[in-house]
DNA sequence: TTGAACTCGGTTTTT
DNA sequence: CCGAGTTCAA
């Protein structure tokens, strides 16, 4: 394992604060990986005292796994794990301090959601009026420090909303849960009501190490800043032209202002990079340097030229896909593994007829990320049941699975339910034995029906609880709860396609929680709950042989041999909400880790038209394919001409390609938006819009009479006035 | 309390 | 075009 001279820096320099800017390829986890070697092998110092932070447990176990194959003493005391992980075993351990009992249950960023809707509807707020999606944004910024209670936000109603986050954070302490945002906020709040408790993880952590640092938010850094400033040895690793969170709170100052927050710190660049060939870092490079907030790194490799980028032009987004299958196809037959290609896309809808065509040339696929296992409904729903075994105040479980299956408690019922446990403080759960129990003072009519589904509901629970206090195996508690609640019964007698898979995947989970039995006989359902929620669950099988397809930022941190980047247009990429402000210098960063992902060729389309939310579009190409230079890229237009768009007939003959290489000439439209123009039929109008290249314009005229049309320029009868 | 009919808006998602 | 939220009738 040879390092660079920059590298090896990076692994000496291990006293102090210490920024490293690892561009895309640089070998940086080789490097990191080394570091931690070092100081456990070299300078002596126990793993115990090591703190290893990372963003996705994916990385901390690829970075675990090295480590431990690097070096030969036991490193189980080592702590390499994400920031959610750590701050959720520490705020256990402590929980007493803040009040909290040690069991809470963590919410996930959906049932946040579900919890701001519950309120909204408490409080009698349509979601058309205020937007939970708008209030969720205002919390975790909250949570995550980017904002306070006493900011001025840029909300639709300041007062509002700070009701509503207090209501929130009441529910929240009232479920006794926490919230993924306040994993960290409450930490923070912990060292610094409990100076001696920050102490002694000061004491206990002599160095620390970020990773991905680029995408810590504000609270993240405060932590990481408390934690360190005892022996001040943290060194944090990250990229600011991969920075392509900040949508979630991932803040850039972090980077740009390390040197002012941390004394005398020292910084290292690792610029070489061993990925890709030549040409994709030469151009990717170029392309970057039109961002302003970046420190300044320049990339270079020693690799060959390679081949250039390819950049096609098609008619339209089928054409796209079909040209994007046709030379995986041509790849396949040149016997490359399937696993070295993988295609990317801006939006997860994007993916649709990529899938297609795979589908027809009969091409192993999978689609990495989207919808992940554990958000599926009905895999929620079980887990809900085992949280309320677990916590039984947590009342967001309660409510999930109260009418899951339907019991009779609707709508109506339920929100009785729930106000007299507010009102009376007091769990959901407490207030269905109440219910059950008679000695209510209720205003709920309640029917025979009604009274024995709960109490069936209630001793299901509780003969739950009696099964995991006396040991039971959690797959016994789990088929117990499957089975004994009518869950399975309700799916098994729906007999569709979709209840057949939702059993395929409660058989799934069966086995998921088996094998974690297995693999730590030691840990109990709390355990085994919090690691699905923190995503702790190991990825399936890796196994080869299918093209990978995946959104841009999900193909952070991988590389490929072959890289197809699809979808270059104006609003897909830069998407259409990132066009102003500095959202376009994240749609570039987003870019270029796209490019940054491939290895040895990289293929670049756009299509003309395309059809978005069941309308046709007309684009105009991607501002990021002029960031381009020609030097490094062969550019290409592909017609096929029996262009029919409307047509979904996959059984049309296969197309031949013109394999022209026709350079795009940029040249400028005779048609300018504000332009007056004259239609022979419509009259008078204003040019609204222009849209694709010269020569070959779609044209968006606002009339007189207030109508607007879109006509291809060249057959339209205008006159430019 | 449930369903059908309607309107509306629509990125990215490490934990 | 599709899914979520909302509204209204039975």
């Amino acid at each position: 394992m040879e390092l660079n001279p920059s590298q090896i820096k990076v692994v000496q320099n291990i006293d102090g604060p210490l920024m490293v800017l690892a561009g895309a390829g640089s070998g940086k986890t080789r490097t990191i990986v080394a570091r931690i070697v070092n100081l456990i092998e070299n300078k002596n110092i126990s793993p115990y005292r090591i703190l290893a932070l990372t963003f996705s447990n994916k990385a901390s176990k690829e970075m675990r796994d090295r480590i431990s194959y690097a070096i030969s003493s036991d490193i189980k005391t080592l702590q390499v794990t994400t920031f959610h992980s750590f701050c959720a075993r520490l705020l256990r351990n402590e929980a007493k301090y803040l009040g909290l009992s040690k069991t809470f249950s963590i919410y996930d960023d959906g049932e946040s959601r579900i919890l701001i809707k519950n309120i909204l509807s408490r409080f009698g707020i349509s979601q058309k009026d205020v937007s939970p999606y708008e209030l969720l944004d205002y919390i975790n910024k909250i949570k995550n420090g980017s904002l306070t209670l006493d900011d001025d936000a840029d909300v639709t109603n300041l007062q509002q909303f700070k009701d509503i986050y207090f209501e929130y954070e009441k529910n929240l302490r009232q479920s006794n849960a926490i919230d993924f945002g306040g994993l960290i906020s409450l930490t923070i709040e912990l060292f610094k009501n409990f100076p001696e408790i920050l102490l002694r993880y000061q004491q206990r952590f002599e160095y620390i190490l970020v990773d991905e640092y680029q995408d810590t938010n504000h609270a993240q850094f405060e932590l990481i800043y408390l934690l360190s400033s005892l022996k001040k040895n943290i060194c944090v690793v990250g990229d600011e032209d991969q920075s392509i969170y900040s949508w979630r709170g991932a803040d850039i100052n972090n980077i740009l202002n390390f040197e002012k927050k941390f004394n005398n710190a020292k910084i290292i660049k690792l610029e070489q990079n061993y990925r890709s060939s030549k040409n994709i870092i030469e151009a990717a490079s170029k392309v970057i340097e039109n961002n302003n907030d970046r420190k300044g790194k320049k990339l270079w490799t020693s690799n060959d030229k390679g081949k250039e980028i390819q950049v096609i032009e098609l008619a339209n987004d089928k054409e796209e896909a079909k040209y994007v299958v046709d030379e995986i196809v041509k790849l396949k037959n040149e016997n490359v593994d399937l696993t070295e290609i993988s295609v990317f896309y801006r939006t997860n809808a994007q993916s649709r007829l990529i899938e297609d065509h795979l589908r027809r040339f009969d091409i192993p696929y999978k689609i990495i990320g989207s919808v992940r296992f554990y958000d599926r409904k009905e895999i929620k729903d079980l887990l809900c049941y085992m949280r309320l075994l677990v916590n039984e105040d947590d009342s967001l479980a309660v409510s999930r699975v109260i009418n899951t299956p339907t019991r009779g408690i609707g709508a109506v019922t339920f929100k009785k339910l729930e106000s007299y446990a507010l009102e009376n403080e007091i769990s959901l759960y407490a207030c269905l034995s109440c219910l059950v129990e008679k000695d209510n003072n209720l205003k709920i009519r309640t029917t025979k029906k009604m009274l024995s589904e709960l109490e069936r509901f209630i001793s299901l629970v509780e003969e739950a609880k009696n099964m995991l206090r006396s040991d039971s195996k959690l797959s016994e508690v789990y088929e117990y709860i499957l089975f004994n609640s009518g869950y399975y019964e309700w799916l098994n007698s729906q007999k569709t396609v979709e209840s057949k898979m939702r059993l395929e995947n409660l058989d799934e989970l069966s086995n998921a929680i088996n094998q974690y039995s297995i693999d730590y006989p030691d840990k109990g359902l709390d355990d085994f709950l919090e690691s699905i929620t923190l995503n702790e669950q190991s990825e399936g099988d890796a196994s080869g042989g299918f093209v990978s397809l995946m959104t841009i930022h999900g193909s952070k941190g991988l590389e490929f041999f072959h890289v197809f980047l699809t979808g270059l247009e104006e609003n897909i990429f830069p998407s259409y909400r990132s066009v102003e402000g500095d959202g376009i210098e994240e749609e570039r960063r987003l870019f270029y880790v796209a490019m940054t992902r491939a290895m040895k060729t990289l293929t670049i389309s756009y299509s003309q038209a395309r059809v978005q939310f069941g309308q046709l579009q007309f684009n105009p190409p991607s501002r990021f394919i002029d960031e381009l230079p020609r030097e490094y890229c062969n550019f290409t237009k592909i017609r096929n001409d029996s262009f029919d768009s409307d047509t979904n007939d996959f059984n049309q003959e296969q197309i031949v390609y013109q394999e022209s290489s026709i350079t795009i000439e940029k040249q400028l439209s005779k048609y300018k938006v504000n332009q007056k123009i004259e239609h022979n039929l419509y009259g008078n109008g204003l040019i609204v819009d222009v849209l694709g290249n010269f020569g070959d314009e779609k044209i968006v005229i606002k009339f007189k009479d207030g109508s607007v049309k879109k006509f291809m320029a060249k057959f339209a009868p205008i006159t430019i006035l």
